[in-house]
RNA sequence: GGCGGCGUAGCUCAGCUGGUUAGAGCAGCGGAAUCAUAAUCCGUGUGUCGCAGGUUCGAGUCCUGCCGCCGCUACCA
């Protein structure tokens, strides 16, 4: 079974802050798991590098356009590495490959008969790389903003995508789960239901973009250019092998609301059209909201993700994202409460246990952990886990999966004070009880770590490398009893240090 | 206007196809313990489950209406 998960390609207009970070942590975390339990996956992410918007930002930041996009383009590869996604790829649309596979897309669309030449006469954002009639206006200006858009008359090629309706609802009534959460679904087919227009595939006053193969005076427009890197990069990320075969249509899509209809409905018009398949799934997540209020620059509440990793570590902002907020829907975050996370529940109740479990089997048996018995209800518990975190993670439930790894550590301290080991040391004739609940507490931990490693992928093996253990992460792991036995345990160093408080001002 | 979401303890929220005295975490208060990053554990909640009706033996959970917040979308004589 293949598992092909993508981002967004990100719009180079500007750079990355926390919300492209949220979605690429998303698409990694059920990535990473999948390949625990042994999965062949894929995962894309990539940036979006045409339209009209570029030249002229480029030329307000006084810089070439290749130069501008270059530099933009590579801090959100930082940015990629910083949160430590494990990416097989990272496609820029500029790259003349995706533009050749651009073409042939179009090209097999033209050739099927679903784009014809129109003129296109309206009103237009060029910010938006959008139209707008009248009535969408608000005072005249683009809603989204605020400034007066342009009269644009010009000759463009139309996707027939009204001619689409009826097999989008065929396709969304067969398969209920296309599009995730099911809110999301009804938006989607709701839309679709009330009649859908053709768009304009093309734009003739610009030049920076993928040429129209039949018309090269005119370029593809920024939207399905970027739309089509799913299914090109798979065509040229490696020399040696063209991986459409393997993986199309095995795609979950992930994305935040704002870009539901380009996804959810005109991108599956457009590959019926060139005769290919849907996706298989796409997940619609909501925005994180920074002390109840939408992250935008006119905010003025822009949090960059590298400012937090450089402070708490990478795991962290990882962990608090999917702990604070249900994925799916909008969420609070806030500089404090990532700071309460990190020290309640990374330092105290995770770091603190591997702390005290190390130096117990240190003090109390040499770092010596010798193979016994899990107890049942603690047995049971870790079980559990291994069998019902990866039901929630197919639903991309991914706050629900970390909650349940979480009760796992909760019990675990809990047995540290309910068997009370340093009680059981001072007398001799309870030695192998002691050796019992050593062991528990070990090989429940090394359970945890394996069963958090998507989440938070370094702490997991450092937890694993304390406690003796292979770095090994198949899932059948996340079960009772399968710790390896060791004499090499020592005091760990703490997982999770303190930091400072963030300074109120933020 | 249509469609959808939300409204549950001071705060953040779970509560799937209706069923024992409505839950978790945080904060607060009281206590225990000392293996540990003073980290942990235990106890402690008189909540009109937005409001009003209805269906049912039984509703936070279904239906209707209404109020408030939000999203998508349409339209305006």
């Amino acid at each position: 079974m293949s598992f092909y998960v993508t981002t967004p390609i990100y719009y180079v207009n500007s750079t990355p802050h926390i919300g492209h970070a949220y979605t690429t942590i998303a698409a990694d975390i059920v990535v990473r798991h999948r390949r625990q339990r042994g999965e062949e996956t894929f995962f894309l992410t990539g940036t979006d590098e045409h339209g009209s918007n570029i030249p002229r930002v480029a030329e307000e930041a006084g810089l070439e356009l290749r130069e501008f996009v270059d530099r933009n383009a590579a801090a959100f590869q930082e940015m990629t590495v910083r949160v430590n996604a494990s990416n097989d790829f990272f496609v820029r649309t500029t790259d003349p490959r995706h533009g050749a596979l651009v073409q042939e897309f179009l090209q097999r669309i033209y050739e099927r008969g679903d784009i014809y030449e129109g003129v296109y006469a309206g009103l237009y954002c060029t910010r938006c790389e959008a139209f707008y009639t009248e009535a969408e206006l608000v005072d005249g200006l683009c809603p989204q903003h605020g400034i007066p858009p342009d009269f644009v008359e010009e000759k463009n090629y139309f996707f027939r995508l009204s001619a689409y309706q009826e097999a989008l609802l065929r396709l969304y009534d067969e398969r209920r789960e296309i599009v995730l959460p099911s809110f999301r679904y009804n938006e989607a087919r709701s839309f679709i239901e009330r009649g859908l227009d053709d768009i304009s595939v093309s734009r003739a006053s610009q030049r920076w973009g993928v040429p129209i193969p039949w018309d090269t005076s005119q370029v593809v427009y920024v939207w399905v250019d970027a739309l089509i890197n799913y299914w090109s990069a798979l065509g040229f990320a490696r020399a040696d092998e063209d991986l459409r075969p393997r993986f199309w249509p095995e795609v979950r899509h992930f994305l935040a609301k704002d870009i539901l209809k380009f996804h959810c409905v005109i991108w599956p018009a457009l590959l019926l059209a060139a005769g290919l398949e849907v996706p298989r799934q796409l997940f619609v997540h909501g925005y994180l909201l920074l002390d109840e209020r939408k992250i935008s620059k006119s905010a003025g509440n822009v949090i960059d993700p590298l400012d937090l990793i450089d402070v708490y570590g990478v795991d962290p902002v990882r962990f608090y994202l999917f702990r604070v907020a249900t994925f799916g829907q909008d969420g609070s975050i806030s500089l404090q409460g990532l700071h309460e996370r990190y020290e309640r529940e990374l330092g105290n109740e995770l770091g603190n246990l591997l702390s005290r479990t190390t130096a117990m089997v240190a003090r109390y048996r040499d770092g010596r952990l010798r193979a016994a018995e899990v107890s049942g209800a603690l047995g049971a518990q870790i079980d559990r886990v291994g069998g019902e975190v990866p039901a929630r993670l197919d639903e991309f439930d991914l706050t629900g999966a970390l909650e349940l790894v979480w009760e796992l550590v909760r019990s675990l301290n809990r047995h540290v004070e309910q068997s009370a080991p340093w009680e059981l040391a001072k007398d001799e004739s309870r030695a192998a009880e002691l050796d019992r609940v050593l062991y528990e507490l070990g090989d429940g931990l090394r359970a945890v770590a394996v069963a958090v490693a998507s989440f938070v992928p370094d702490a997991s093996e450092r937890i694993l490398s304390a406690l003796g253990q292979p770095l090994e992460l198949g899932w059948e792991r996340v079960a009772a009893g399968r710790f390896v036995e060791t004499d090499a345990i020592e005091p760990a160093p703490p997982l999770f240090p303190r930091v400072d408080a963030p300074t109120p001002a933020g």
